[in-house]
DNA sequence: CTGTTAGCGCCTTCAA
DNA sequence: TTGAAGGCGCTAACAG
């Protein structure tokens, strides 16, 4: 018993019809050309009695669309926190039956330009160019064809849309955590801050949240009262940082730039015997998974990547079916996961 | 200025010759079949100022193979674990020039026949069927082609090979490593055992590890004094594990199973004050990031995510290049990854 | 050594 | 309402 494909005229002859006949029926279009309903019948009871499929490849090269997408990263497909970012670009690709091609950068411009025309080669109906942390990048000349930057900015003005997430809200939606557990003062912030200028490099998310909170604090009258900027959200930073702050000063609250930073600084106010959330409150971003871990839970303003790679395909197709505004950032929200961290400050 | 591609046609009337001509060239059997020097370079240089590249669609339809991979998974690639997988797998890929198509299935059969249908429409060469943690599946009976397992054993018999991690020998080795900081006594395990039979459901993991450890400590005539079984391995059901535990006894090592069920330990011994690794030494399995986070930082026998995604592509290749023995299992070491929560016993 | 010819499987005018 | 024919871009026999 041969293992072959059956092919388009394998069924047409199974159904005693052309292979035009069997096309159109099976591209759905045999109403609006008034097939006989009998024919159709035919045609289909043997489509499925062979187990007729399409075959994607021929109508690639007789189409030129491939129902394939390629998402391409510097490296977020190993990022342990934003496998959900492809979770969301896989499910919303699936609802429309399109693949996903992936591919990583490295950050390696050479690659990114052999990964481009591979899946060019491929006949892509279009790419979403994903960095792992939200950042601006520098975006690629030969996208040729519609595309998206996920998690991005463009460098330089781009017609490319962008899907990014709202980190300036999610500053002030951090701050009104503080505010609504009636917090007025002693609020630090570690990883960042107090002042604009003090950010990691290249970290958009570092000054857009910084830009929320004070906004926010701001508006009612309170005042940070400090902070310590760390060069990498790492826990050690993030404790030596803190370590640091306690050496002269006793804060009520911390709001701390990312969960990794949290962590180190929980280690350090345990080392001095101060309790969260009973001495020191803290606030916090991403909702890595540790947050719901560590003891108190963090309550934390989640990255939405699930939503992020979501919309990551919803504009490109929008993008691909009708022209699209150029370079419109779409800013997905962030939202609070309220957990145990925050104590109310009568 | 068009910017539709160019064709193996235009290269071949650009270099003024035929397209079997430009085609034998571009495909480097120029040699082989004595195409001339002269003729050779003329074909090269225009293909090369044409910016040409085959039609990677065309080419599938013509040869039936398209340099493609599916890597299907319940959920690994939204794993925050296992992004690594992926990663080695497709720097492999890459090596090959090959890309790769992900898709998740969810546990669902339907969804998994529905996948591995648009995959092989497209044409992929092979597949590479990955779980999220290392467990037994059920092989769908579509695989058409090759294919692999890679973090998982097939329920039943099949002839497809399997990648999974060493977990025998990563249980040996974390025995080990008690046993060579002078641990004789006190040794207690932490989300499951101390016998073969107290496991959470479905983890291959689990037996295994708790094989090896029973294995090199029976060898070195020690008893495991006692353990906890975790039905899931998670901080809390780890902190409550341990917690029960320190009712009734004073552990001077623990095993635990894995990071997760450690995390939980930690923050049970840091409540009935014991000291890690001064009173009580951990052990652990997986590498999870915040087995370096925690304070002290756990030795652990980690996890080889990146090799398994790396060797499953190796082996997939192999098997579709010649026939390989039916139904192979590769085991991936485990390396011992050394820390600072087991201290030396006297 | 190089060119001609014939498809791979499908869709799409154009005729019948 | 259906069929025949052509071609997407490429490779592989087979001639010359």
């Amino acid at each position: 018993m041969s293992r072959r494909r059956v092919t388009l005229a394998d069924l047409a002859q199974a159904a005693g019809v052309s292979r035009t006949t069997a096309s159109l029926v099976m591209t759905g279009r045999a109403r609006e050309l008034r097939i006989s309903h009998d024919v159709e019948q035919r045609v289909l009871r043997a489509a499925d009695e062979l187990g007729y499929r399409p075959n994607a490849v021929s109508v690639g090269l007789r189409t030129g669309t491939s129902r394939t997408i390629g998402f391409v990263s510097d490296t977020v497909a190993t990022s342990r926190l934003a496998g959900d970012m492809i979770k969301g670009a896989l499910e919303a690709a699936r609802e429309r039956g399109v693949m996903l091609f992936i591919g990583e950068t490295e950050g390696d411009p050479e690659l990114e330009r052999g990964l481009l025309h591979a899946m060019h080669d491929r006949q892509v109906d279009g790419l979403i160019l994903a960095a792992m942390y939200t950042r601006t990048i520098k975006v690629p000349k030969d996208v040729g064809g519609p595309a998206v930057l996920l998690n991005a900015l463009p460098k330089t003005p781009s017609d490319l849309p962008s899907i990014v997430p709202d980190e300036v809200e999610a500053g002030r939606a951090a701050a009104r955590v503080l505010l609504d557990a009636g917090h007025r003062d002693g609020i630090y912030t570690i990883g960042a801050g107090p002042a604009l200028r003090n950010v990691p490099p290249q970290s958009v998310a570092a000054v857009e949240r910084l830009v929320g909170i004070r906004e926010v604090l701001g508006e009612a009258g309170v005042k940070i009262a400090g902070g310590r900027m760390c060069v990498d959200w790492l826990p050690e930073l993030g404790f030596a940082a803190t370590a640091d702050l306690l050496k002269k000063h006793r804060p009520k609250a911390l709001i701390c730039l990312n969960d990794r930073v949290a962590l180190g600084a929980y280690q350090a106010l345990g080392d001095v015997g101060l309790d969260v959330p009973g001495d020191v409150s803290v606030v916090s971003f991403d909702d890595h998974p540790i947050a719901s871990w560590i003891r108190p839970k963090l309550t934390t303003v989640a990255l939405p990547y699930y939503e992020l790679g979501r919309k990551a395909v919803e504009v490109l197709f929008a993008q691909m079916g009708e022209e699209a505004k150029p370079g419109e950032v779409h800013r997905v929200a962030m939202p609070v996961m309220h957990r145990d961290s925050v104590a109310t400050r009568s």
